[in-house]
DNA sequence: AATGAATGAGCCTTCATTCAT
DNA sequence: GATGAATGAAGGCTCATTCAT
């Protein structure tokens, strides 16, 4: 930004620009691009009609920028990750509950995901740069992951198969919920179903793991799992 | 006159009808069910703007129609689990297999799919029809399965859980496709890399089932994993 | 009609024609020219759809067809005017009574006069003609009457307007019925109201009509009014 | 800019709004609410096609607000009413030819009543509201007049049906104004003929009402009428 | 800087009508 | 003689966008 704060018109306007961030989140998540309206976005934001024209151009310019302010919101989370330190299987239990967390906490503002999900089905454009910021190097923290846990012999390809299995089954939550909470009724998404799955998924994976790991690695697994389990 | 006397009446009628419900299909899969008008379907088809409310009474009619007629397509394909008389581990081969070629299967009109996804993002209503009709067998299908198994004694949340596990890792080179050709661009869907995913899949997921097994089962599995890699 | 009764085929053409001309007024009369649709109208008559343009050339076509069916039955009704030799106010008070009853009986079919009452808003070129047939010999009648009774003396117009004023007492309960119900939701136009109607726009009119009497017919009227509330 | 600081905002939308409302009116009245479309209105209002849906919502939504807009043009001619310290008679005198004026004056915008009539036949739901706001206090304020004409003696339903008569004498001339003019070619409703129509009715509707009368009533009235008449 | 009235393209739908059978 | 699939014009309405203020 280079505008200097000394001008107090410009901190109603971006107030107004940030109501029309907030709401166009929400109304993007919920109807999708085309669906949603200006009408109703600037209405919930309390804004002119023509607001959004004037503060981003067009309508695509306003869902470029929630986009986009939706990911660098995700990617805030992802930073705390420094925890390179400790042993991979550990790294990995993490991994997935962070990764669980962040799709499925309902207690956050839902419509960063719901964003996403509809990115993937209708491609806008901005798909490219979220794959960019946020998804390729999530991705390749738990290749690294997975390859620390396989050792240095396994061949990339299988890695990144493994990986694929990994996020595979935390992504299937957020992707198909709507179809889950419909085959049953009872699913929650709350704070303790989250561990509880993201300690299912980690324990089923490292295990899934050792199928694809020299005989040697497999005994340190096997030890490794067990210390998670009594954890 | 050529036809024969099948339906004589019906028989020019249900030619417009099949057109109309393959164009809609492309269209609606492309577009999805807002984006896509009506024009540009009948124009597809080569029918009038008016047949669609002929013939189905509105766009909603017609995408239920389209809908409905994807499933049944891909219901036929379920008919081949005749396999009850193999072991286990077999049918969780086979049934990854199918269902993995049934999403991704690049030689296949590939709307079904795309239409299902959508529905998932932005439920129409008839996705309902769809959980009834196809998906709740087909899952209850992979958990006989995974319950054959893990053995009688596992409880059912488990093995649901671990049957989620499997699906999860499946619909995802579905779900996340767009992503999935970004991150690689190489990546193919054709016969033989399904093949490959498959048997991934099915090791990764035979290897983690075993995390949940009594011990007495483990030995059984163990020995069977080793035929099927061999296989 | 021309065509001979020898031919089967036409018979049951005829019987569908038949059932065309009584839908279509019912419909015509409850939505209005505009509002009624060939589609119900055929569907009511179980008739194909094309049936009213192959019968009727159009839809014009059956309107009109359907309003002279109207007028003819309504002017069969009034054929019953055969008694010239009653005085004259017993002959005012038979007509008031029959005019009431065709325009009010619910007994009947009632779209006759809904579809009349519509041809005066939106007048679709057959009024002239049921003007000509039934409006102007009926009105004429009513003239000739009061003229009996004011005596020769009294002129064309003033005959003409006191005509009008006991019409427009007759017909508003026809016109305003929508409003009338609502100013009073227990109004009722059974045979007893009507009668007690008829009676009392006889009364009220013979009495009136003595305002524009010369002094020597006034006397004949007031025996025969007390006469008539005798009976 | 020259315009007042009354609303400054709001005129220039308003003269627009005035122009649908103006343009509606005439439309709505020629060609009843469903014949009329949107599009003539705006271009003879020389407005845009979706200036309707911005000021109104939809087009019954401008129907409601012409046809109320009518009622309450009507209405302020009935503030006159003002006369309650004459005697009965004169004040039905100057309630008839206030109303006749009201239906009949061609001098005013002719679609006010036309609008009514075609309610009448068709009613769109705000027929309702105008019976409510117009007419049920318009036919009270008549009922008054018949009941203290009458003297407190008499019934209220035998009120209630002479207040009928007279009022169905003055419609009667407003709904079958088309028929009318067919039967009489030369019949105009200029001032002065109203003015005739309005003395022949009172005239023969007070005669007519002693046909109701406790005898000592009728010669207080015959006292009435006569001075009427020389006025 | 910010407004809101006005725009016009385009949407789905309805309808009377036609024509090959 | 009678059908019903197909037509195309026109309807009301929604929407993102613009422009004078």
């Amino acid at each position: 930004m280079i505008k200097t704060n000394t001008s107090p018109p410009s901190d109603i306007g971006q107030a107004t620009r940030d109501r029309l961030l907030s709401a166009a989140g929400q109304i993007f998540a919920d109807h999708g691009f085309q669906n949603a309206t200006v009408r109703d976005i600037c209405s919930r934001a309390g804004a002119n009609i023509a607001a959004i024209n004037y503060h981003f151009g067009d309508k695509q310019g306003l869902y470029s920028e929630v986009f986009l302010y939706a990911c660098s919101l995700a990617a805030d989370n992802d930073t705390a990750k420094a925890d390179s330190g400790l042993p991979a299987p550990e790294r990995l239990r993490r991994h997935i509950s962070a990764f669980l967390a962040h799709l499925l906490d309902e207690g956050r503002p839902a419509w960063h995901s719901k964003l996403m999900a509809r990115e993937l089905v209708e491609p806008t454009g901005v798909l490219d740069d979220l794959i960019g910021h946020s998804i390729r190097p999530h991705f390749q923290g738990l290749i690294d992951i997975v390859s620390a846990i396989l050792g240095p012999t396994v061949p990339a390809d299988v890695v990144q198969r493994c990986a694929t299995s990994i996020v595979g089954q935390c992504v299937f939550f957020h992707n198909s919920r709507p179809i889950l909470v419909r085959l049953d009724p009872e699913l929650r998404f709350g704070h303790d179903q989250i561990e509880a799955l993201a300690a299912h998924i980690t324990t089923f994976s490292l295990t899934g793991l050792t199928a694809f790991m020299p005989a040697r690695e497999v005994r340190k697994s096997a030890a490794a799992l067990k210390r998670a389990n009594h954890a």
